[in-house]
DNA sequence: CCATTAAGTTTTGTTTTGGAACCTATGCCA
DNA sequence: TGGCATAGGTTCCAAAACAAAACTTAATGG
């Protein structure tokens, strides 16, 4: 099965995964609870590539979870909100970050 | 940034995510919270190839959020059953749950 | 005029994933 | 005894996703 088709099964855990069950989506959701909202602060804090962080916010501004929004018209930029669905997942992280925090100690320095 | 460096992240949300944020481990998790263990349980319900689910397995075992065991000497046949720590991110699992289904309504119906 | 900023897009090569077939050891049944 | 089923994987190849870096566009500041 691909993983495409994961947005209409029968279990409601799937179907969430089907928007932010990839890699990088849920650290461009922690960037957002964290207070950032713009492209290049989101390639910064998260270390992704912007080829892949552009896809994503798409899909989540297609999904509801994140709404596009002209803050400067010259020159055209945009940033990224969060919707009442997107603040809905704000629980689900702050349950890893506890879990990580009590479950996953760092090893080696990282740069980031 | 490669995915993998994200063991050491300053973020304790990424460094849970690098064991549990791809595709396809959390729904690994949600099968044994479901009291799944088996192998081919895990492969029937999800619906990921026998490929990754190894792969996967594997992981979780190292990472220490499943457990191998081995429940039948004559075959060999091994299971998986969640530790401490496994259980520990069944609460992250249930907001995704509510959120599924509250915000993921199924459009067509799937196979599976 | 030239450098800078912000939000992307494009290109190229590498890695991961998907699908299917295959493997191994034992149990079951006639 | 031979043959099939079961469980837990492994191997192979093609297709899709990802990583890294360069490029684009439009306006701003000195």
């Amino acid at each position: 099965m691909k993983w495409s088709e994961l947005s209409d099964n029968w279990c409601p855990v799937a179907r969430t995964l089907s928007v932010v069950g990839d890699r990088w989506t849920l650290l461009i959701l922690r960037d957002c609870y964290l207070g950032k909202s713009k492209f290049e602060e989101f390639a910064e804090s998260s270390g992704m590539t912007r080829h892949i962080l552009a896809e994503r916010l798409k899909r989540l501004v297609e999904e509801g979870v994140l709404e596009r929004r002209l803050y400067s018209t010259a020159p055209k930029r945009y940033d990224y909100v969060l919707t009442e669905k997107g603040e809905e997942l704000r629980p689900a992280l702050r349950i890893m970050k506890d879990w990580g925090k009590k479950h996953m100690p760092v090893r080696r320095e990282a740069k980031a």
